[in-house]
DNA sequence: GGTGAAAGAAGATAACG
DNA sequence: CGTTATCTTCTTTCACC
């Protein structure tokens, strides 16, 4: 894992689309060789998945939303595991502070919202209390991590 | 936009390489067809980007982090746009209740996450406080909307 | 909208320097 | 690690239903 590695893993998850050829030109090296580096970036597990992004208002789901889940402790395993199958749930973090989760959903309005929380949150064994953080208007949202200087603050 | 495209927008949402011969087997049409719809939904903005997915340990990003940033009305909009240009920065978020807006960011280690507040967030002058919010575990993370079942809720 | 065929581009693999 | 050659696969385009 070396500069161009990091270089050529830039490049892809900005744009997952970009071909061979172009990577191999914007690092410098032959295509061959590109080829193999991004082959062994995701052997390693350094690129998980190329994916799709989608603009979820145009299929409808327009609500996105932040719910804070305080859990016991038991019956927190199955809960998280119940809460990763739901396909509203985009992420699942267990968090430091006085909540014990905070997930991110997308739903189709307020009504769905209304109907997830109901039947996939408050059944669960170990919620205790959830709170919902409506988001009014989303400016940024991407994947892309900060590969520019890796030798910040460390 | 049909059932039809709402198969193949899943399809490629959930595999960014999924080729059209793939897409068109799984949806029953020719490999023709699932080009064009394809390219439909990309220039509609259903699609709107495609993206490899970085797992952000392998590059020495460690810490992922929820800012709570309240913030003055004046100098509100300045301070959201210097937000989107930071690279640590991977969404922002204007939410409803106490605080104004919600920011997900990974940065490499708490040293990096000071920098980044110190020198990032309270410079802005609309910012008034900040509340951080560590994630020590994530059981899950996707873009994937959820396709399955339109209907719900409306 | 949909199909199938054909030409061009890109990917993967292997031998060699 | 780069180059070249080859094989395979995908994409794009076009004529046609």
């Amino acid at each position: 894992m070396n500069d161009i590695d990091k270089q050529i893993a830039n490049i892809i998850q900005a744009d997952g689309k970009a071909s061979s050829a172009e990577i191999a030109n914007h690092v410098g090296i032959s295509v061959s060789s590109a080829n193999e580096r991004v082959r062994k970036l995701k052997s390693i597990g350094a690129i998980t998945q190329w994916r799709g992004v989608l603009n979820p208002s145009a299929f409808g789901v327009e609500l996105l939303v932040f719910i804070f889940v305080d859990m016991s402790y038991e019956g927190e395993y199955e809960a998280t595991c119940a809460l990763t199958e739901c396909p509203e749930v985009q992420e699942i973090h267990h968090i430091s502070g006085p909540h014990s989760y905070l997930l991110k959903v997308r739903v189709k309005n307020t009504v769905a919202l209304q109907e997830f929380i109901n039947t996939s949150v408050k059944p669960l064994k170990a919620v205790v209390k959830t709170e919902t953080l409506m988001v009014l208007d989303t400016s940024k949202e991407t994947t892309e991590i900060d590969l520019g200087h890796l030798n910040k603050g460390g």
